[in-house]
DNA sequence: GCGCCTTACAAAAGCGCTTTGGATACCTTT
DNA sequence: AAAGGTATCCAAAGCGCTTTTGTAAGGCGC
């Protein structure tokens, strides 16, 4: 069924139905009855194509999801921001777009976006330190927002982002207030800025407490599991292991508490561990009280944010570029713990 | 730069420029290179929308994902199986749309898409046992292919699936050659499919080979970490505890471990574990050797094979079903060791 | 009874492509 | 030299909508 045919069926043009199914004043409450009726009868769903093609919109946003060529490692948060943004797209009758992405040739990706006319605007994630992708998108004029910040881009441009630094201040004086003075940190890639910042914080707070940085306790990789139960048992061996660890992940964190416990010692008495918790879906951490002490912001709800600050920016003729800093909570759980006296 | 104001520029009408760019052959070489060279001068790229409007295709594909609402519970699974299947889309100048939706209307996204006329095809994501979705889908006539199967539905459709059977079969096997009797299970929830063969074969092969399926010994749920520590803690606390559990995921794998040490126990030794492995990206099971022995198929493997077969179906006017079992290596790791002798 | 405004609808253009059905020029063939 | 092919190109219609620009009918004041 399409607005020809409905429109023959009710015997008035195709303007007048279109108009009385969006719903502008120049139609009569009596027809627009008729035809809303017969639309929802016939299930009349304008064509997306068409409508995008006489608007000059696309109605649809684009999510570019970039997978490291290297080691085709996706983010795991990926799935739960997805469905976080999807909701609002479809609410306000956007569909969502995606493309998978060696980190190559992410450019081209977004010219094509843009050439093609396929999406009215898109959404950044995992950004890098002096990502150039905002400068990109700023040249091609793409409406977008970021996921999350860019250390070093000095053009404005609208983000979503967790405290990140002040999340792991707190992990840190928490930790100190126990008492440790060892303390490990575990992180992300720090090309990624989301890491970055994490080990801003934890470096601050650690100076800001006459706490020396030491190198060997700080790594950053992909965050498997794998990895974190290396590094751990790295710093375990070490003559001054750490007594506790700062963590970037929840997937990570669990290689940590392997690590700890392969050692013959016990997380939350002999090691204490704050990890960064997402909220994702599959990945709850405990029940009554969290496995893990956690700084937790979900992930989920920044999708939802990001997603109605887009659909503004994109529906806003002059928009000015908008930021919000999602602070996430602090929840104490079972892994934290005095330091142990030596 | 569009179709018009190219041809404008070259001095040719539309119809020629968009032949030459098409490959037909009534077009002089020269005049296509001319073209051609044109075209990647002003990058463009023919519209979407306009194209899609004009060839009454969509030029793109839906994924539905199913999310709990009780549970707000994505799969992590999705990730990866999208990564696969986008590579096969943006290679063919397919794109990828997603709709996020609850399990209460899943039916109007269906209809809504068909009647919007938004994709070309649609995978079914996640079947449940006599799942509805494929008679709607005949119904309504929208192309799909099923990552799964699911069981109890007569109508022949396309899918793509692991061999769940087989693979709990063998693994079941395994075990049993290591000399366990008492093997337990646990399980996603049991309305899915996969759930539901993987059980299968898990009981044929204990019936096989004499041994009398326990109910107190298999679980089923949401496959979370928290889960299968929770199922293994009570099986561990059983009179008669297993020497040896199979588990559906990594994720609960983890847990089941947890729970194992937790216990005093060593995996591999007192109690061992063969999980499935979905090979998901940022969750490789260990290195050399792997952590856990698994039943492994790449869900992304999946997602490619899968796009195809759903690519090849639409371009075919009369397409038959098809099918594809994947099988599932065994790969032995760690985490299994013969029976312990009581 | 005229002009004017309002209400309620319709004709037609246009969005950017593809595709149908010519048209033109140049070769062959007989 | 006329008929028939072949190789290139083009004008225009059409895809399913929205939107601009009418138009006809009725109500109102004077």
């Amino acid at each position: 069924m399409n607005l020809k045919q409905l429109s023959l069926e009710l015997g008035l043009s195709q303007t007048t139905v279109s108009r009385a199914l969006n719903g502008f004043p120049e139609v009569s409450e009596a027809t627009r009855n008729r035809v809303q009726l017969a639309a929802d009868r016939h299930q009349y769903r304008p064509s997306t194509r068409a409508k995008g093609l006489a608007t000059g919109k696309a109605l649809a946003i684009g999510h570019v999801i970039p997978v490291s060529t290297k080691h085709e490692t996706m983010n795991p948060i990926f799935g739960d921001f997805i469905a976080g943004a999807g909701e609002t797209y479809s609410r306000n009758g956007y569909e969502m777009t995606l493309s998978i992405v060696d980190d190559q040739n992410e450019d081209d990706i977004y010219r094509g976006l843009k050439a093609r006319r396929s999406v009215d605007g898109v959404v950044v994630h995992a950004p890098r330190m002096h990502d150039p992708r905002i400068a990109l998108l700023n040249e091609i004029g793409l409406p977008f927002v970021v996921h999350g910040r860019a250390s070093g881009v000095t053009a404005p441009y609208s983000w979503v982002d967790v405290n990140n630094r002040r999340a792991f201040n707190r992990a840190a004086d928490l930790l100190i207030d126990l008492g440790h003075r060892r303390i490990g940190l575990i992180n992300g890639l720090e090309v990624m800025d989301f890491a970055h910042r994490r080990r801003n914080g934890y470096m601050d707070t650690l100076t800001a407490n006459g706490i020396a940085a030491d190198p060997s306790l700080m790594w950053s990789g992909e965050m498997t599991e794998d990895f974190g139960y290396q590094s751990t048992r790295e710093m375990l061996a070490l003559d001054n292991p750490p007594t506790a660890v700062m963590v970037s992940s929840l997937i990570l964190a669990l290689g940590v508490r392997r690590a700890i416990e392969e050692c013959g010692l016990t997380m939350g008495r002999d090691v204490s561990v704050i990890t960064h918790d997402d909220a994702l879906s599959y990945f709850r951490n405990g029940g009554d009280v969290p496995i893990f002490t956690a700084t937790r912001s979900s992930v989920r709800d920044a999708g939802r944010r990001l997603a109605e600050m887009l659909l503004a920016d994109i529906a806003n003729p002059f928009p000015q570029p908008q930021n919000e800093l999602l602070e996430a909570e602090l929840m104490v759980g079972q892994s934290t713990g005095p330091a142990p006296n030596l």
